[in-house]
DNA sequence: TCGATTGTTTGATCGAAATCAAAGACCGCT
DNA sequence: AGCGGTCTTTGATTTCGATCAAACAATCGA
């Protein structure tokens, strides 16, 4: 790592709050790196050799069964921490939607950076509850919402997950944005298959409540009916 | 609380670790408390005002949308934590399955003790990060299982998690409990209706890999078979 | 002990989403 | 610009679990 004092996350990653010569330290500890789109960094099963601070790029956690079933857990974006510190092997993958770039340290340097400053454990724990809280909203979806209302869940949780990034094409637009995933990765977040998810966009745009320019722009023209979608049939 | 020194779950809650005279600090700000089956403790939307650890008893963690229909996000065992420390209100509600003991502590004042304390903010960071992997694990089950696999899934589940506490009707025997839960709140948590987990349960029974003496104890008679069951159509 | 209430099982039918199948759109490459 | 591959959409059919309906079993209080 260069210069954390430089880095575009600085104010919203877990480092934040650091001393300066904290950060120095942290810092040197770190490295950055590019990881292009499909990518895996950490593997599900596979000794959780690396934590990072995603800087740039949307990634997905995912786990999957024998038989090839795969479930997307997560979509990190940046500032957000990967990887799973402390204890044993990693539960899932890690693998970048888009092109990337990570803020790397190994999990055994972290781990013991983080013992020395409670500070940035605090940070990771409000972290931590918070992707809790998203884990256990996505549950609610998965076990109980039809199609259409996880669909439009899914719109909304973009549109303003990429919001806080500021990564949408007009920063002052919340209501336009493209998609990191394609429709597979859709049905795999969802819980639905390829077909299931096209025809709901399709029908979201029939029904004039968004648009869809090209495959992975979105425009909602109706945020109150689509927010009214989402959390009732 | 009278002396944390004597509590059960002294070596397996977060307060484990905590020096002696810091025990009694926290031990001061906490009080035991008894509550009935079906009291709620923590309220989805409220402001989450308490916290607490677990001493006996089986709560579950539930979310719902505004027209009734509702998910179990969580069941929480003795020695485990409930409640949203620091941030805002609470996405889900806390109620007692069965009868159940606390050791209740208001959000402030804990709050407070562990920004003092780093070891016990530490054994809640790990406790957290095994939550998130316990709740990406049923976003796996939620979102590709089949009705057969989610309820292998879930009697595998509870044999072990009921098995780490000692609640099992015979210490020795992982294959014999009482589940904490009626058919209505399995499917709450598995995101089926109480006819479809009747019918699995049935369909396990005649096919020999469990008994079901009564509405509530099971035997596990081919762990092995459920097993791949739980994976695998 | 009985009747009422609540929880569970079983059966019949329905429907939302999965699956199977094929056409169409988009992208990168030469 | 044209070709090959990938991704997406659309259509036809099937299936698993939901829903509707009723019988059955357990629990509780009087």
């Amino acid at each position: 790592m260069k210069d954390c004092s430089q880095c575009v996350v600085r104010n919203r990653a877990i480092c934040s709050g650091l001393l300066p010569d904290e950060l120095i330290v942290l810092g040197r500890l770190g490295r950055q790196q590019v990881v292009e789109r499909g990518q895996t960094v950490v593997w599900e099963g596979g000794e959780s050799l690396i934590v990072a601070n995603v800087i740039a790029g949307v990634l997905k956690i995912s786990m999957s069964i024998s038989d090839g079933r795969e479930q997307i857990v997560g979509v990190v974006f940046p500032s957000d921490f990967i990887g799973r510190p402390f204890g044993k092997d990693s539960p899932y993958s890690v693998t970048a939607l888009t092109e990337a770039e990570l803020c790397v340290f190994t999990r055994s340097a972290f781990n013991e950076f983080a013992s020395k400053h409670p500070e940035l454990e605090h940070k990771l724990l409000r972290r931590t509850l918070e992707e809790l809280d998203r884990a256990r909203e996505w549950m609610l979806l998965l076990g109980k919402k039809s199609a259409g209302e996880r669909i439009a869940t899914l719109l909304l949780e973009m549109s303003t997950r990429l919001g806080e990034q500021g990564c949408h094409a007009d920063l002052n637009d919340l209501n336009q944005f493209d998609l990191p995933l394609d429709r597979q990765q859709i049905g795999d977040l969802l819980g639905l298959t390829i077909e299931t998810v096209s025809r709901q966009l399709t029908k979201l745009k029939s029904d004039g409540l968004i648009d869809l320019p090209d495959r992975k722009h979105v425009i909602i023209n109706d945020r109150m009916r689509l927010t009214e979608l989402a959390m009732a049939a």
